[in-house]
DNA sequence: ACCTCATATCAATTTTATTTGATATGTTTT
DNA sequence: AAAACATATCAAATAAAATTGATATGAGGT
């Protein structure tokens, strides 16, 4: 299992790289193929897909099958829980709020 | 001169890390100095200085020091900034919005 | 001025992520 | 059922990030 702290690295992730944040740039405009987007990135096939899979399992990204051609777009759901989860991990949590420092 | 992409994935990689993740959790509590930061925390001074300083760069944490010590808070504009910048990131553009696929 | 302490930086190493080319899988077309 | 195609997976190579121990820097105390 995950530790919460690899779990929401994991979410982040998705935002961690250009070529991913390329890609999501792309999906802004609408679902899209993998084909598509291949020929719109710097990227190879295997590497294309590379980076789909962290994207999707990051929840920020779903997958549509259809066919032979597999389709991409972002996912409401998982940025908006990414969108949560950022904040609640800079928001000061004040039951554990304590004393500072060091010469104390 | 970095590009777009660089600088919002330099953002993002403070969360991408496990270790920066509890510090950040340490963070939430308010304001601590390095001392009190590697006394919880299962890393040496050189590896705790080595991810404070990605936490600073991605404006996510601002540092304070103090004499001998640095203090180290969440910066409220620095993780603002980065909660509006993934809500960009993963809303659709409609400006950009076109047609999907493939066999069209 | 010297010593000690807190933190930063550096260099070497180890670990993890990314890229690339080859092959496998599953789907459609013929 | 064979061929063509889209995508996924694998293995090897490369690149980038993280860890570790040593040293440097800069502040305070003596």
């Amino acid at each position: 299992m995950l530790t919460a702290y690899e779990e929401h690295a994991r979410i982040f992730k998705a935002f961690c790289d250009e070529k991913r944040l390329r890609i999501l740039e792309l999906l802004r405009g609408g679902e899209k193929c993998a084909c598509v987007l291949l020929e719109q990135l710097d990227l190879g096939q295997s590497g294309l897909s590379y980076h789909m899979k962290i994207l999707v399992e990051s929840g920020v990204v779903e997958s549509r099958q259809e066919g032979k051609w597999t389709h991409y777009k972002i996912s409401e759901k998982g940025s908006s829980y990414a969108g949560i989860l950022l904040k609640e991990l800079t928001t000061p949590n004040t039951v554990t709020e304590e004393i500072d420092c060091c010469r104390n």
